[in-house]
DNA sequence: AACCAGGACGTGA
DNA sequence: TCACGTCATGGT
C-alpha cells in the first residue's frame, strides 16, 4: 500500500535546473545514442559502427524503431536479459535467439526450456530468465496491439520497477524514466540524492525536471549509461566525472 | 583474484 | 518495511 501524501516532492525541489543542465552536457559529450539497440535494422536505417560489441543495431536520432512486432519483443527479451548482467553477454545470448528464429513469442513459447536456457546461457541466471522468458511470450501474445500498463508488467515474475520501465519507454514509447545502478550512482555522487533513495525517488527527481518526453527520456536514460561507462566503472575515477562542474556553487 | 555487469525475488527479523 | 542471500556467466 501507498500512504506518502505529504511528501511535496521530497526535497529535491531545487534540482530540475540541474537535471536539464546535465542532459545537455551529456549530448555534448556524448551525442545521441541511438537506443534501444536491435540486432538487425530496417535496410534503409542508419547504423553506429561506434559501439562496441557484435550488435550494430543503434540508430542514432532515429525514434522510429521498434518497427515490428519482433522487434518490439526483441527489446522485450533484451530488458529482461540484460538484468544485471553487461550488454555484451545479452548480445550473445540474443544472437543465440535469432537464430532459433526466437524473437516471436509464439517461438519462445514452442521452444524447449532446455534449448531456451542453452540459448540464454551467456547472459548469466539463465535458470530462472528461459523460464522468465516464457512468461514474457504467453504475456506478450495475450497483450496483442494493446500498450501494457506498469502494474501489469509489474505483476509478472521478473519484471521488476526497471526493466518495467525500460519495456514501456523502449518497446512501447511511452515516458518512463528508467532508473538504473549507473544512474543511481551518478546522482549520488553529484549530491543530488541520498545513498539510500528508493528507485521511485529518483525516477522522480528526473519525471518532476524535464518534459515528459519519450525521446528525451529515451536519449537522457543512453547518455547516462554511456557515460556511467567512462567515468563510474571504477570507485576512483567518481572524482574525474565532468559532471561535477555543474553541480559546484 | 576480487569485483562488477543497463536487477529481481524470497526470506527472516 | 528492509537488509541480506541467491541466481550465473564473463570482463577487467
Amino acid at each position: 500500500m501507498k500512504k506518502n501524501v505529504q511528501n511535496l516532492s521530497s526535497g529535491n525541489t531545487g534540482h530540475k535546473p540541474v537535471i536539464r543542465e546535465i542532459y545537455d552536457c551529456l549530448l555534448d559529450l556524448h551525442g545521441h545514442q541511438g537506443w534501444w539497440p536491435l540486432t538487425e535494422l530496417h535496410e534503409t536505417g542508419g547504423i553506429n559502427p561506434t559501439k562496441t560489441g557484435s550488435v550494430k543495431g543503434y540508430h542514432p536520432a532515429d525514434y522510429t524503431y521498434p518497427q515490428t512486432r519482433n522487434q518490439q519483443f526483441e527489446i522485450i527479451c533484451g530488458a529482461l536479459l540484460t538484468q544485471n548482467t553487461s550488454w555484451i553477454q545479452v548480445e550473445k545470448a540474443l544472437l543465440n535467439l535469432k537464430q532459433l528464429n526466437a524473437f516471436s513469442p509464439e517461438v519462445v513459447i514452442a521452444l524447449g526450456l532446455e534449448t531456451l536456457k542453452e540459448a540464454v546461457k551467456p547472459a548469466g541466471y539463465y535458470n530462472q530468465k528461459a523460464i522468465r522468458l516464457k512468461i514474457l511470450a504467453s504475456w506478450f501474445l495475450e497483450l496483442k496491439d494493446r500498450v501494457p500498463t506498469r502494474e501489469e508488467l509489474l505483476f509478472l515474475k521478473g519484471i521488476g520497477p526497471e526493466t518495467a520501465d525500460s519495456i514501456l519507454l523502449y518497446a512501447f514509447k511511452r515516458p518512463f524514466f528508467v532508473v538504473d545502478a549507473y544512474t543511481r550512482r551518478i546522482v549520488t555522487n553529484l549530491g543530488l540524492v541520498d545513498e539510500k533513495a528508493d528507485y521511485d525517488e529518483i525516477k522522480a527527481l528526473f519525471e518532476e525536471s524535464i518534459l515528459h518526453d519519450m525521446k528525451l527520456y529515451q536519449e537522457y536514460h543512453a547518455m547516462l549509461v554511456e557515460h556511467a561507462k567512462k567515468y563510474y566503472q571504477k570507485k576512483g575515477s567518481y572524482a574525474k566525472c565532468p559532471l561535477l562542474n555543474i553541480v559546484q556553487d
